[in-house]
DNA sequence: ATATATTTTGCAGCTTTTTGCATTTTATTT
DNA sequence: AAATAAAATGCAAAAAGCTGCAAAATATAT
């Protein structure tokens, strides 16, 4: 017992439990699809060869590729959904960045289709546990390589276009759940208009969703601001947070002051 | 032109993976569909021996052709899911195709998990119409490339390994629908014990599927006849047709005549 | 708590891989 | 056929990987 007492102390300090550092090498393929060894060696204070070791244990529970100098995401060589360019994937990564920092361990969160949101579902770190609702089938494959998220697809009949559940099998099923956080993009967005879609399906989804969340969590690329369409999802007041790839200081963001709305 | 990011990375961490190389190149043949060689070694900053290497085995591991000077596109072949290689592959694409020939115009079906399974969905012609339920999320993905299909995902815990739904939910669902034709895959078959799995939670989805269905389909390469496990799915009755990569002559299924059961 | 076994880690020497250059051979073009 | 471009070949330097080993750290047993 007074065993494990020291063993914390020297993990606060200097020294880094095997598992962990094995963690940190995961987090960082996760990230950012690819490592040199020299530089994991150096960032985490270890020899080259313990991290040689580690990769190498990885490689062969399947966890990475190791590859000459380094190591490289599984899912950077085969069919990482996103292999057809994502528009504006710079600004989604950033958006998708800050919306981490939202994550608690053991949290229960619910995250929307769309390419932010996939970048959302890919930079889950890896060591942190979430039960994860969603309804994109991307986003669930995506999860699927987060051994520590508890994954729940929301059913129903599957749209070819947005690749997510619609109808009205998963809007009850909605009804049902009610999480922590709900991460959704929208088509339009407008400091006035609110949430708008093109489509009358999306809309009553969206609807159910933000019923379905304690809080709702609006990603989004500045260069929707201040657009609008046919169908009304919700005002604005009905977002908590909104993430953009801007400073939140930004001029651009100042029509959403107004309202109780926390910018990120 | 479309490099550019490439040599920023370059310029940033002064050191490439070999595969992130080859990664690159590849991606530039499928934007492009053709590269030459020089253009390579310039926007990557390795000489044009490096870049001659990694297209040649690029070209060995058939991802691309090599021509003189450069690298064209195979065309869209690959472009599919199944990079990673299945095991015994063209039993199962035989299986599959046999299956087809039970589909009619209009028709309601299961499609259940695995790589049979996935095979069926992978084969399944574009110009045919079908709705089509399934609980695994790779065979979704490969329906989404069937314009006529209509794919209809039962909802749930999603199994990591397994990649599909289970749980209460989804055999919750499974009870509301009937089907046409089920086409399941099983872990085991005995012609005395039926099928069995090395999974309970397993047996119990796959009684739910077999319960929703008014005819339930077997596709099962002949590997895994005779052999049994702990949890039963059920008799080897309760199947209607059992489709095996044999000839339905072959005596190896001659323990299965007895049976009220189709062999295709 | 102490002693013992097991695991982990870093190092040194050696092997393999990767890469760029020089040279020769082969292919393409005029 | 000559000129030119591309590909193959051999080679050497540098980087990375592997193996065995001893010290250190951790787990287990007494």
């Amino acid at each position: 017992m007074s065993l494990n007492f020291i063993s914390l102390l020297w993990f606060i300090t200097i020294y880094m439990l095997k598992e962990e550092r094995q963690l940190a090498i995961l987090n960082e393929v996760a990230l950012h699809n690819r490592v040199l060894l020299t530089d994991i060696a150096e960032s985490l204070d270890v020899s080259i060869d313990t991290v040689r070791r580690d990769v190498k244990e990885l490689d062969a529970e399947n966890k990475l590729k190791k590859v000459h100098g380094g190591a490289i995401s599984l899912g950077f060589t085969s069919h990482s959904t996103r292999n057809g360019s994502i528009y504006a994937l710079d600004e989604k990564t950033r958006i998708a960045e800050k919306a981490l920092s939202l994550l608690k361990e053991g949290g229960v969160i619910f995250i929307d289709g769309g390419t932010t949101c996939l970048e959302l579902a890919r930079l889950i770190p890896v060591n942190l546990q979430l039960t994860c609702f969603t309804l994109s089938l991307p986003v669930a494959f995506e999860l699927l390589a987060k051994p520590n998220v508890d994954i729940i697809f929301i059913g129903g009949n599957i749209s070819k276009e947005a690749q997510i559940s619609i109808g009205a099998n998963a809007i009850h099923q909605l009804s049902e759940i009610k999480v922590d956080y709900s991460f959704i993009g929208t088509g339009y967005v407008d400091s006035l208009y609110g949430l708008t879609e093109f489509d009358w399906d999306i809309v009553q989804l969206k609807k159910a969703v933000i019923k379905a969340s304690k809080k709702t969590v609006l990603l989004c690329i500045s260069e929707k601001l201040n657009s609008q369409h046919r169908y009304k999802t919700c005002d604005i007041n009905a977002i908590n947070t909104m993430i953009t790839e801007l400073d939140p200081e930004n001029n651009l963001l100042n029509l959403f002051r107004n309202h109780d709305i926390r910018l990120l």
